[in-house]
Order: structure tokens, then C-alpha cells, then sequence
DNA sequence: GTGAAAGCGCTAACAT
DNA sequence: ATGTTAGCGCTTTCAC
């Protein structure tokens, strides 16, 4: 391995100077440079990363740590904010450090390592739950962290976070089906330590209550974040409560179970039960039948948890820290719009 | 920031007890090493993992990068691989870097950067292309690393890599449209430069040419891997080859956009053309209509990726260590079984 | 069983 | 414009 005593030596400098050219300070001479250069190019020359990182102590990595026990990944949202991340990042020249920890293993400790361990300049933290012990961690050690979500609402949100409006979102959908002459409508939540899932809890009574239906507790399913918890969701509201006409489910992925579901049970989705989802395929529209859904921009998340990130690190945070990004009601054939119309 | 030097004087200890008895050696005494580990517990005593790569030159971290400008991530093929390799990673604790450059790099200085930079142990090389220079480099370097994928038929494989075999798979998908009557089959390849194009115009060849038909240029469409190059792909095809009763598509993205096309120009995919994809999707059952398609295990592909290089890595690679693993034929309604079946 | 000292490869004061 | 020197925080000989 050639380092950079071997590239100084080559060129008859010392190490500093060579150590300066290549930084482009501008105290070395303009041929000194180029020689230096371009024989770290002939030799191949490239610089300890990892060296240069302990004495810089700082690394240009942004941290992300997945947990793998609730298969996070296969909610197609990881993936989605995975890519602007990746993209934003390589952008402005940082890499970003994966960490994928099992249940096993104490989750904290994988924050503990990486963060404490210097391996990170900052981390982004996806997936909140209730009483976050993770976003109370970074908090305390005064680390960079920005979060993709935000605490349940009756918490105090004192960190920067980007999240989506999804209390909104479930309030447009809801209403949406409301309009569309739906009066009993069955909501799937996430299991209830997912800090998000009061959010779509309020949101859908809201709408309720606005249009003057009663909240009924019964009419609320949680089930885990996959297709099996749409399904025995969708399973279980049918089978107790057979006139509903039509079912709010949390995610796309859980919303294609749901469906499932009511085809199993004999109903025609679109025609007997409207379901619809909230953004988190790829791309819903081929769904069968086409899915009606809440549009989350979450490569748009991705990538500006990583220039707040950025900018919390590099000390010019932006005004604004704590964000909440519009949904989009995506309208489709299992919306079943024409339930109820006019009789 | 706490370190090993406070921990020393705090617990009374020299840095090297206290690095011993961290580290459980079998030379520090029992009592010794249960006051060191309770203090270091006591006041958040972290290792700095970058100091500790430097010493012991290596990171426990292996790299991946991502070419982001064409679009991998969305190709679901990258989600899943990606899965693969965090939940294999973390169970044998390495951590993943993730290196994503846009096309203004030059991609081999990322690789340059990563490798000889010691950022990683080894490195995971994806989406081969003929003559692929990065692999020239990490072989040149005498770096680790294991390739997922190939390179093209023509080229001598001197490396470990986990592939799918799709020459077969492709060739069982067309001989299954051949069995159901089909005689005029269209192909919708990658472009050329994608090292597996050439295994799957040879599967599809041969499936041709063992049923005595004969091997066609124009029935064949190059284009790119999202759902435009399907759609461009059908387009081209059913315009110039109306006669075309069955369309093999290269992965399920280009599937979804071969349908859109064949329904804009008012085939009814499943009856007038058949339509089949290759495993792409996270789910292609709900597409519509239900997909047919050719399963690969990706997720599995990128445990065993991670696995083969930890061997490698740590000096006890497997006896093979170049890996075909086998697909699996999906027959769903997309197919049209029924063309041209008795009759 | 424990400690002193060297050094991983680099950067950045501080000289000159 | 260039060189000397002191670390970054840890691990690991080597002594005792």
C-alpha cells in the first residue's frame, strides 16, 4: 500500500508539503504542485481515509441505522427515502453508513457505536416511536441528528425532523370517502408504538366528527406494517362489522392485503368496499385495482433530511427545522367513488 | 468526548489495562476487568472505531456503490439486494457504506476513494457491464470483493460473483410460451452494454431455436430498464410486428410498461399478447393483470454475497465461489396461457 | 497481571 | 515556499 511517506519520498518533498499539495493550499508553488500531483497519479497514490478522519475528526458519512426485525425494508418507504438520502448525499460528497441491526442485539447500542464511535459526522433516524429512547440519546450527547417522522403528538417535538402530514392526509382521504357517501368506515392502524399512528387516528376522527359521525373504537384494526396486517385487518372489521363500505388502510403494502382480504370474504373492492392506502409502493397505479392512495414525496424526505443534516453539521442550519410536507390524494378504482352516490 | 485516557485514570489503570480488559483478555484479572467494564459503563465510555481502524487496519465495513444516474434504485432489484446484504451485514456485524455518485464523477474514483481509501474490508461490485473497468481495478488492487452479477458470455469470470442464471430462466419462460402456442415472441432487452443482455438474448435464442423457429433481429428491442423502455419496447414492436402474440420483457418494471403500451394500442394483455417480465418487483401478483414472470432470489443473492466475501475477507473462502443460483417460472394471468392452446 | 512506548497515516500548528 | 513536530485515540509488542 502506498502512503503518503512513499509519495514524498518519490518526489524528494516532505510529507507536509506533499500534504498541501494535494489540498490545494496555496503556500506551494504552482510546479511543485503539479509535480506532486501528478506523481501521486503515476503511483497510485491514495489517502487513508481513515487516517485522515482521526485527525480531522470528522468523517463526511451520514449515519443510517435500519432495524430488520420489523421489516422495515420491505415497506417500500425505506427504500424510497434510501434513495434520496443516497442521492442527496453523494451529491454533497458525503457517503452514508448503513448499520442493520436484529432484535438481538440492544438497538441503542448500534447508535451508541456508530455515533459515540466517530463513525458519523451525523445520523438520520427513520421510524419513530412513542417515547423515542433513541432521539432522547442523540439529544443528550449533542450529536448531529436530524429524524424522518416525528413523536407521537402529545410529546414535544424539540429536534429537527421532516415529516409528512399524514394526520392531513388521513383527514382528506376520510373526507374524501365521507363525500362519496361512505358513513361507515373502518380504519388499519400501525401497531400503536409507531409514533405516527395517532396522527392517522386523529386525522380520521376528525373527519368523522366533522361530518358528524361518531368515532366508533371498534372500527379501528392495528396490525403490523405488511400485507398480513392489511389482510387480518380487513378480515377481522368485515367480519364483525359487515356494512362497513369502506376501509382506510395505513400503508399501500397493507392496503393490498386488505383487499385480499375482502376478495376472500366475497367482496367486490371498488364495487362493495372501497380501500384505500397511503403512499408507500413504488408505484400503486398497477395495483389491482389501481390504488387509491395518499401520495407521501418521500424520496423529496430523503433528500432533505440530508441537507438539513448537512447544514445542522456544518453549523448554517436553515431557518426552518422542523418540517411537515403536504400529502396528495391520488384517487383510483378501489376508491369505489360511486358507493353511496346518490342513493 | 470520553476516552480510553479517561476511563484509565478514572479507573486508576493504565490505557493498556484498560484496552485489555475491554477487549477480554485472558491476562487481566477477573476483578480488574468486571471495575473497568462497570466504570467504562458508568460514564458512556464509547471506543472511537475510527482510531481502532487505523490501528488495526480494517473497518469491519463493507462498501457498496451505487451508480445514481441510471436509475438502479428504482429498479427494485437494488431495494432488495440492498436488504440482503444489511440483514446478512449485521448479522455477522459489518456495517455497510454506501457510496452513491452521480454521473458528473467518474465512477472508478469512488471505488479509487472507498478501497484505497481502507474505508472498506471488501466491496460489493453491482450491475455488471461488458469489460467492466471496475472490476479490472479491485482485481488489479488485490482487494476483496465479490461481484453480483457477471460479466458478459465472452469474457473469462476470474472472480467470485453470485448470479442469477438467467439464460435459463429466460429460456424456460419463452419455451413455456412456446408450449402454449406462441410462435411469433418478442424479446425487450437491456441495453448492450448490461453484461446479463447477452445471457438472455442467448436463452431466448435457444428456446427459439430448439422449437425450430427461427431467430429474428427485429423481433428484438433494446431499451432501458424502467417502465419506458418497456413501453417504448412494446411500442416499437406491435407497430413494426403486429403478429407478435407473446413479449418477454427483462425485468417486471419493463413488464408493467410493455402492458400500458399493448393496452394503449388495444391488445388486452393475457388474451390478444402475453406479456412476461422477470423478477424485479417486490411483489408482481397484484399488478394488472398478475403478473407472469421469472423469480429470482435477490434477497437471497445479497446474503450470500455478503457471506462469500466475509470468507474472503477473513482468508476462508468457500470451495465455490462462483455461484449460478436458479429461477423460478411464475405463471400468472399476464401470460394468456390460452393463445392459440388447441386452437 | 500490569505498564511504558511505539506507531497506524495523516493534518496542522509552528517554525524557518 | 518548505520542513519539523506534535498529536488524533487506539492496539500491541515488549518489558517488568
Amino acid at each position: 500500500m502506498v502512503g503518503i511517506k512513499e509519495l514524498a519520498q518519490k518526489t524528494g518533498f516532505s510529507i507536509t508539503t506533499v500534504s498541501r499539495a494535494l489540498a490545494e493550499y496555496s503556500d506551494v508553488s504552482a510546479e511543485t504542485r503539479a509535480f506532486i500531483r501528478q506523481t501521486a497519479r503515476e503511483i497510485g497514490y491514495q489517502p487513508n481515509e481513515v487516517a485522515r478522519q482521526l485527525r480531522r475528526q470528522r468523517s463526511n458519512t451520514l449515519g443510517l441505522i435500519i432495524p430488520t426485525y420489523d421489516h422495515s425494508f420491505s415497506e417500500g418507504f425505506f427504500s424510497q427515502l434510501l434513495h434520496g438520502i443516497g442521492d442527496a448525499a453523494g451529491d454533497a460528497r458525503y457517503d452514508v453508513l448503513i448499520s442493520a441491526r436484529s432484535p438481538g442485539d440492544d438497538e441503542l447500542e448500534a447508535y451508541k457505536r456508530i455515533v459515540g464511535g466517530n463513525r458519523v459526522d451525523g445520523i438520520i433516524l427513520a421510524r419513530t416511536r412513542q417515547h423515542d429512547p433513541r432521539i432522547a440519546y442523540l439529544k443528550q450527547v449533542g450529536h448531529p441528528f436530524v429524524v424522518s417522522g416525528r413523536t407521537a403528538p402529545d410529546e414535544i417535538p424539540d429536534f429537527p425532523y421532516i415529516d409528512v402530514d399524514s394526520q392531513a392526509g388521513i383527514y382528506a382521504v376520510t373526507q374524501h370517502l365521507i363525500a362519496h357517501g361512505h358513513r361507515q368506515i373502518g380504519l388499519i392502524l400501525p401497531p400503536p408504538d409507531v409514533a405516527y399512528t395517532d396522527y392517522r387516528r386523529r386525522g380520521y376522527a376528525d373527519a368523522l366528527s366533522d361530518a358528524g359521525i361518531a368515532y366508533q373504537n371498534e372500527w379501528v384494526f392495528s396490525g403490523d406494517l405488511r400485507r398480513s396486517g392489511g389482510y387480518q385487518g380487513m378480515y377481522h372489521l368485515l367480519d364483525h362489522h359487515p356494512t362497513l363500505t369502506a376501509v382506510v388502510c395505513s400503508n399501500d403494502l397493507m392496503a393490498l392485503g386488505a383487499m385480499q382480504a375482502a376478495q376472500a370474504l366475497g367482496r367486490i373492492v371498488g364495487r362493495d368496499i372501497a380501500v384505500v392506502g397511503f403512499d408507500d409502493l413504488f408505484d400503486a397505479e398497477y395495483a389491482h385495482p389501481p390504488l387509491t392512495t395518499v401520495r407521501q414525496p418521500i424520496y423529496e424526505i430523503g433528500r432533505r433530511l440530508v441537507d438539513l443534516l448537512i447544514g445542522i453539521i456544518q453549523g448554517h442550519p436553515p431557518q426552518e427545522t422542523q418540517i411537515l410536507l403536504p400529502t396528495e390524494l391520488i384517487v383510483r378504482e378501489s376508491c369505489g367513488t360511486h358507493i353511496g352516490k346518490g342513493g
